[in-house]
DNA sequence: GTGGTCTAGACCACA
DNA sequence: GTGGTCTAGACCACA
């Protein structure tokens, strides 16, 4: 659970960011859920311990958990983790079609494409 | 013509790859027509040399330019700059559609995204 | 009643000192009165202990409240709980001021917004 | 010139936020002029880079300045420096007059303290 | 214990 | 040289 690639172009605080927004976005922590410690999170993943809080303080930046110094993190009630994700979502493959378009795919092959993602079964992730 | 976006993320080097494949893909520049000089277009685009010539080695690499020393860097004849972009291109929409639908985008959000997209008049770029 | 803001910058125990010193302030504790226990308002705020102690502490050295081991803590008579608190207002209203007055605030939207304060109604705390 | 309280309770990043935001302000660095580096500051101010480094990032978070890797960081043209830090000076105001009246001071004495500050004249800061 | 700040120093890609 | 990321480790106030 949480799985982070280390040799990704992708800096390590990015993909923490990204996969704890997935989690609360799917409701696997919920509102007002106690996130484990800085220190704790760092130590199960192997990580030193102020790369897991530039992604904490992102996150509460976003608005999605609040921090309370002292006490710990929290998913912050009413926070709009699924919507943040979709909207980048939806820019990125905004992007990535009209670079397609530009490049000369048809609007077929798009669709195409995306439909043979969405058939592919139930994925593991 | 050719606009790089110096605060991107993405490296100038892999925007100048990106611009000049299209160029070629499109047939703005044609087989054995003659690239300006690693120097000529850093001046003109106010960038590092090294920066150019990092890009003319990437794309020679790929089989889409190839340089002669002392002569300079020419289109190859047979390139695949055409499918090289569009293999690419349905990489990274492979990937953010998954991605969306990951995060719970709809088939058809996804589909009427991937339209608007296509039904946008020509653009600019 | 003496609500506390618990993800706020200001410490929780400066918090407590100044809503009690504003409760005793305005009469809503009087000289001799005896605050609740250490224990019981920590409990009634849902906060550490530690936290409180160090709040009774602060208004003993400050004259405001005095302790007897064993008894408890009471509001001192003659306590300057409202001078303090004004003298430490005015200091923190001239240092915003002057702050606005270097950033380039003209006197009069200085002066419109303390008006603005003052013509709320009675606010709820 | 810019000169930082390493004893303040206020971080050292924030103080740089705010100090270089006044001098944008001001126009002491106009837009698209270039930023000391992050080394070169942290070594102007006897202070770690990754200080100077979050207090760049911030700025440009804000809109203030804009930082190319391998470039420099800039002023931003357009920036709202000078509406930031008003609206923010303004929000401190507000919280302090109204603590103010709280605790009992009259709209007279407050209005008298702004005065005051008003008619000190020009400081050295 | 908890988050927040800071230092010292390394390595990276890019320019 | 430049910004960006990351580690290791320290210290702080607060809870």
């Amino acid at each position: 659970m949480l799985q982070l690639d280390l040799q990704s172009r992708q800096p390590i605080y990015e993909q923490l960011i990204q996969k704890l927004s997935e989690m609360i976005s799917a409701g696997a922590i919920k509102p007002e859920e106690q996130l484990p410690s800085v220190r704790t999170l760092a130590r199960d993943l192997g990580i030193n311990p102020n790369t897991v809080q530039k992604a904490y303080q992102e996150l509460e930046r976003g608005g999605i958990i609040y921090s309370v110094a002292g006490r710990g993190s929290f998913i912050a009630p009413g926070n709009r983790a699924n919507e943040t994700l979709c909207r980048q979502s939806l820019i990125r493959i905004r992007e990535a079609v009209a670079d397609g378009r530009r490049t000369g795919l048809s609007h077929r092959q798009v669709e195409e494409t995306v439909r043979s993602v969405y058939e592919e079964g139930t994925k593991h992730d």
